[in-house]
DNA sequence: GACTATTTATAAGA
DNA sequence: ATCTTATAAATAGTG
């Protein structure tokens, strides 16, 4: 009986010209890292940010505790010159602009040169345990944040054991818990707290 | 003869309790994670940035065409609200009461009066996929309560996760998620662009 | 996506 | 930390 296949074969580490075999070796190699990265975090507890564009331009991202918080890190220590982003931060979905509002009170500079004792005392208060609707912007905001960096983590989570361990996760997207009428999406990101949404490569 | 070796064994996914072993699996798979991140830029082409903070909290990366690059090209992508580097979590925490000044200036009402349309348009728009710096107060409070109820059962089965399982979820409770992160120093770099100095974890 | 044969990574032990 | 060895895991080539 002849063999089913003919194994694998060591290739040489130079670009691969073949295209197609380029193509299947980047998604494979793609979710090893990534696989790599995340047992790396858990196993030993690292912080880890990583950040990939497939030959396509497509972006994956990975991040424990998220690629925010271990690049800002690695930045402190490796300050570039400039980095000059686009900011989405005034543009607003709402027709209120919330930081042209507070700057007008000129609440937002008193906050922020103030940040660090109020974070204690937040912390110490445990202000997110209480009742939602006693939390004001700022605090939902916070929460916000913290929350998409753990509503990634569940969803990555659900589609992994799904996946693996064919286990059913409550909520497998955000969506599903958001939208009363079941409307689900086609975004995904692998790893930790990853941004972007991640189609086919 | 006596065999040398047991040979490798299967380990599971969970922290790695035994300090040296710890200290020892983290140095051999992050060698073999950055090897793996080389290997796919050389095979494939791919631009990868990788940072890694390990146990002791050194830090090493590796970047193709550079980690400088890469991010840039991801931030681009994913505008972080306030790449200041040192502390952009801090900067939003307060007492301010966010309904009586937004209420002072006539706002509040009107958006009360308005939610009902608004809330449904949000949803059309799948507004809760947009950045949280975009967000209203209102959205931010439906996406904050959407989140409460999705939190506990991520806690929950995170902790069924793992004790059933022995699988470790990435974050037990929100306060890991909002907890700050520390400093730390010394550095090292992989592979092509690195920019830093090496030390020994 | 699935299937092997094979290469590669790595847990333990020294 | 480094080396060895047996075994687990990743993956090149195929269908």
């Amino acid at each position: 009986m002849g063999r089913k296949s003919n194994g694998r074969k060591k290739i040489d580490m130079v670009k691969i010209q073949n295209e197609r075999n380029l193509q299947v070796s980047f998604s494979k190699r793609r979710i090893g890292l990534f696989k790599k990265a995340s047992e790396l975090c858990t196993l030993s507890g690292a912080e880890v940010a990583l950040v990939g564009f497939s030959p396509g331009n497509k972006v994956y991202s990975f991040g424990h505790p998220s690629v925010d918080l271990v690049m800002d890190k690695f930045l402190v220590e490796n300050p570039q010159p400039n980095i000059d982003v686009p900011n989405h931060r005034n543009a607003n979905v709402g027709e209120v602009n919330m930081e042209e509002l507070i700057d007008k009170e000129g609440i937002l500079e008193m906050e922020r040169s103030r940040g660090k004792d109020l974070q204690r005392t937040w912390r110490e208060e445990r202000w997110w345990e209480a009742p939602i609707e006693e939390l004001n912007f700022f605090q939902l905001q916070q929460m916000a944040e913290a929350m998409e960096m753990t509503k990634k983590q569940c969803e990555i989570e659900a589609e992994h054991q799904q996946k693996v361990h064919g286990i059913a996760f409550p909520y497998r997207t955000l969506g599903s818990a958001l939208a009363p009428y079941g409307g689900a999406r086609a975004s995904f990101s692998y790893g930790s707290n990853a941004r972007a949404s991640e189609f086919r490569d």
